[in-house]
DNA sequence: CAGTGAGCGAGCTTCCGCTTGACTT
């Protein structure tokens, strides 16, 4: 009796959330009796040392507990045994069902007795998680069987696909249904900007005076036609045609009246994409800061979860946020409170298993909170809470007013654009607009200015621009390809690789890279392309609907699939020994040309002479600027710290020669003094080239290369 | 934000998607 009642103090419910930031928060909202534990993502997966995928029965997987999850498994069972009943709260998406699947077999494996119920919930509300305990439910199989198909097709296509990279090309290479489509995107981009040839055209602007005020107009049209001015002659022939008007006359005005609607809260694609446009940060650099928001900073009173979870693929807000948005608007911006709450539509295909990306306490403001905050958390805070808060508030509303002049047979166009009602753009500070108004003075049909000047000016047509951290985001997830847990380390796995690198925010792919996308892209057109994934998707939906089996849809694929990899690999030419590049370097001990070759750390310069002359060294970046020091700089890293350590530049000479820096040696020499330059990076002039030498003062701005971090 | 030093051509690699930590190499 006594030990009964005791046993009912404690928590004798359990809960199994994913993430442990969300168990703190949603043991809060139970209360007592309950307690809640995360798994940390997928504890059961596939081994990843062999295929494990039955192919003679029917693909059955052949899962294992993931390595280094054992203790969280073993605990999660324990703790299970001690509970009355158990809660799988999984994600309530595709994989969210498997993981509550693995762990259910795992439980009752081990103790039969225990309830084990699903619950799920798409928001983490007090409200929102009583109702989901009210409603407890069975586990969803066919979202498993999805899941499933899922994941046994990509260990199919990556574990087939890379042993042919490996024959073929080089050892350790990787292929899979989205990092391959990702390079394959970034390389028919490069394909296009190489074979792009830019036009040479000109505009003419004609400089209006009226009274004290000067503005340009553009001629729009010549002669009754749309002006195509090719070259210099063509734009002083029109100028000397022109030039006998001495005023233009308003033939026209209009005024054309524009709303502007806020833009919804923030999906991860959408934060990374603002982040690296307006704030320049990678993909990788946001989700890491978007993870310390996430999980909590100390804000004085205690650490405080400050956004809602960052990998999701909707813009649904819970109500309670809503009304807290309204609220916040009414007390502080009265007059753009609209008289209905907005709703924005999630892209199709979303699995809704998260809200946007909000403020969880909307009257944190971001100027209030600053001082508790690193400036990279502040900034990409600031930009959550001013979507948030935007996304509830009125309109903006824009009138720009259009006036054409004549000129003989020519029409000249001026524009300006002015701001009517605010509305949101109120709020918005890190995101306001960064165009300055136009004006121009009030005029009236029939009016004449004076024309002071022309002003004509050469342009060339701009072709295709390369992918960067947020268009390639964007691309994949248009095509819904990767998820808002894998876009960053997509694009980590493509720069790690090296079959991407990364230039002034721009995604180049390496010669190795486009070997690869090449030969994957002509030998697997069915499957390295855009529209295979969102294929996959209609038949998981299917499974999900109970339409198809799994294994059918996966036999469906591998037996055209297999055939394909045994035809590529017997007959696939090997492209090994071409991938060396040829350098201008020698090799010192026998002579022979050395060659750039891509090794474990990365690139380096070998003999051609291999295997009778084993010589290498590293890539020289500049000559050792120490007076007397015949040395060369190369890319070092540090032994200590984690992974590989940091990058730095030291002399080839040390130990004799202690020369080092941690700045990027470029291969231009200074103008000014003759030593190598370097790129730095500070925060009033972003990134730009400098003198290494600290007596020389030469410096300015050019363009450079990323890392990854 | 302070902080700094090999080797590399291989015998064992690789997928996507969920989630956070992280010694002895």
């Amino acid at each position: 009796m006594g030990k009964k009642r005791k046993k009912s103090e404690e928590n004798n419910i359990l809960v199994i959330v994913e993430s442990p930031a969300k168990a703190k928060t949603i043991e809060k909202y139970l209360g007592k009796g309950y307690s809640v534990t995360a798994s940390m993502g997928h504890l059961i997966d596939l081994p990843k040392s062999r295929l494990a995928v039955n192919i003679e029965n029917g693909f059955e997987p052949d899962y294992i507990t993931v390595r280094g999850k054992a203790k969280i498994l073993n605990e999660l069972v324990k703790k299970a045994k001690k509970s009355e009943k158990v809660y799988l709260a999984s994600d309530n998406d595709r994989e969210g069902e498997a993981i509550a699947f693995h762990l259910k077999n795992a439980i009752s494996k081990k103790n039969g007795k225990v309830e084990i119920d699903r619950i799920t919930f798409n928001e983490i509300t007090p409200v929102a998680i009583r109702e989901a305990v009210s409603k407890p439910g069975d586990i969803d199989m066919a979202k498993v069987d999805a899941q499933k198909a899922r994941r046994v097709l990509d260990r199919l296509v990556g574990y087939s696909l890379s042993p042919i990279l490996w024959k073929k090309v080089k050892n350790g290479l990787s292929a899979g249904r989205v990092q391959s489509v990702a390079l394959k995107l970034i390389c028919e981009r490069e394909k296009e900007v190489e074979s792009f040839i830019p036009e040479e055209y000109w505009t003419l602007e004609a400089e209006l005076k009226k009274g004290r005020s000067k503005f340009r107009a553009l001629l729009v049209e010549y002669r009754g036609e749309k002006p195509k001015i090719k070259n210099n002659q063509e734009v002083l022939d029109i100028i000397g045609a022109l030039k006998r008007y001495k005023n233009f006359m308003v033939k026209d005005i209009k005024v054309t009246e524009k709303t502007f609607r806020p833009r919804p809260p923030f999906t991860t694609s959408t934060l990374q994409q603002t982040a690296a446009n307006r704030l320049n940060y990678t993909s990788r650099r946001t989700m890491r800061i978007a993870q310390q928001l996430y999980e909590g900073v100390n804000i004085g009173s205690g650490r405080v979860g400050l956004i809602t979870y960052m990998r999701t693929d909707s813009t649904r807000i819970s109500n309670v946020a809503l009304n807290a948005a309204r609220k916040f608007i009414a007390e502080n911006y009265p007059g753009e409170l609209p008289e209905q709450p907005q709703f924005y539509r999630s892209k199709k295909n979303a699995q809704d298993a998260h809200e946007a990306i909000r403020p969880t306490y909307v009257e944190k403001t971001p100027d209030e909170i600053k001082k508790y905050l690193t400036l990279e958390q502040y900034k990409l805070y600031s930009i959550i809470w001013e979507r948030f808060i935007a996304s509830q508030m009125k309109p903006s509303k824009t009138a720009t007013t259009t006036v054409l002049f004549s000129a003989g047979d020519s029409l000249f166009r001026a524009a300006s654009t002015v701001t009517v009602e605010k509305g949101y753009q109120k709020i918005l500070k890190l995101l306001a607009n960064r165009e300055k108004e136009k004006r121009i003075p009030q005029m009236k049909v029939g009016e004449e200015v004076e024309c002071v000047k022309f002003h004509p000016e050469q342009h060339f047509t701009t072709g295709p621009s390369r992918y960067t951290d947020a268009t390639i985001v964007k691309a994949l997830e248009e095509n819904d390809i990767g998820r808002p847990s894998t876009y960053a380390p997509i694009i980590s796995v493509l720069l790690d690789r090296y079959y991407v690198r990364r230039q002034n925010k721009q995604l180049i792919p390496t010669q190795l890279g486009r070997i690869i996308s090449e030969i994957l892209s002509d030998s697997f057109p069915d499957l390295i392309n855009i529209s295979f994934t969102a294929e996959m998707e209609r038949k998981l939906d299917e499974i999900e609907e109970k339409k198809i089996q799994w294994s059918s849809m996966i036999r469906e694929f591998y037996e055209p699939f297999s055939k394909q990899v045994a035809h590529v690999t017997s007959t696939l030419e090997s492209v090994k020994g071409t991938l060396d590049e040829p350098t201008e370097y020698s090799c010192e001990l026998c002579g022979r040309p050395m060659v750039k070759k891509l090794g474990r750390y990365g690139y380096f310069l070998a003999c051609s002479g291999f295997p009778e002359c084993k010589n290498t060294k590293p890539i020289p970046l500049a000559d050792c600027p120490r007076p007397g020091c015949d040395g060369k700089i190369v890319e070092r890293r540090s032994r200590r710290g984690r992974g590989r350590g940091k990058v730095f530049y030291g002399c080839t000479n040390y130990p004799d020669c202690d020369f080092v820096t941690y700045d990027k040696p470029t291969s231009q020499k200074c103008p000014k003094c003759g030593q190598f330059l370097v790129e730095k990076t500070d925060k009033q002039r972003g990134t730009y080239k400098a003198c290494i030498n600290p007596d020389c003062d030469y410096l300015h701005t050019v363009e450079i290369e990323d890392q990854n971090a």
